[in-house]
DNA sequence: ACAAGTGATTGCTTTTTGCAAGCATAAGCG
DNA sequence: CGCTTATGCTTGCAAAAAGCAATCACTTGT
């Protein structure tokens, strides 16, 4: 069976299908916004995600296609992940989010920051920030 | 401890360990979009959560200021549950997870109709819905 | 009195997560 | 070459969470 059977049709159960868990969208935000591109990197997250989990997202997130893993040319053993357009997405999602914890949540002022500016630079920003992640992840290198 | 030592204080992470699962913003979304605010009105969602569940997560959500829980005047065994201005703010969330899969997932055509909706509405829908919602469940009955 | 409805709880199995260790290969360096 | 380090994972096992079916104490409605 090709059907991935979902619980229901609804969008919102959809995308929670797809990233309803702890550790996927942290994976995306490490990726947007600290750049991170290596199994390793993303392992080394605040957080603390184990490699086991991490493998597992990753797979999930390239066979969602959210990302791509692409070989590093010269380095055979390195494994770059890049966006793709479904993935980069993603991106006023996590800016919601990043939203609404600010509000209601005990968020550490630093981390906060990049959230903040974004927010007072206006809608357009995560516009351009989109266009930026594009200009990085698609049709070409890192 | 009334520290509760979460695993980061990143605005995503602090999100995603309220609402990071599969069924959280389901009850969300059924609360917004289908007025319910029974148990058992929760229980008979078209994904078919478990009772142990939604009682965990009910009980979760007004722990975490998202829902308040009060009796029904009348109905003894009734429980009525509401949005608190925390969980009303959560729209804009739910309404971008519902733009990203109408945009990538197979949606239920019946389904994604009041988020295409909304989305066609422009940028003020979203703060009249929450409006509409403040109404509904904030200071008063229901 | 009795059946139906209320918000859960309980017991149990299955699945997922979390954690530490290890693995196979490849670069880097002398 | 021979050693260390870096690389993206995999494995084994314990703990936590989810899933499922049955049940509970109590209330309403008839």
């Amino acid at each position: 069976m090709t059907q991935t059977s979902f619980r229901s049709g609804c969008p919102i159960n959809l995308g929670l299908e797809v990233f309803g868990d702890k550790w996927t969208l942290l994976v995306i935000r490490d990726i947007m916004f600290a750049g991170k591109r290596h199994f390793r990197e993303f392992l080394a997250s605040d957080e603390g995600i184990s490699s086991n989990i991490l493998a597992d997202r990753l797979a999930m997130l390239v066979s969602a296609g959210i990302l791509t893993r692409a070989e590093d040319p010269g380095h055979k053993l390195k494994a770059i992940y890049s966006l793709t357009q479904k993935g980069i997405d993603l991106l006023p999602i996590i800016a919601q989010i990043s939203r609404w914890s600010r509000a209601y949540m005990p968020v550490d002022p630093a981390l906060a920051a990049t959230g903040e500016a974004r927010d007072r630079a206006g809608p357009g920003a995560i516009e351009a920030q989109m266009e930026a992640l594009r200009a990085i992840h698609l049709s070409g290198d890192a």
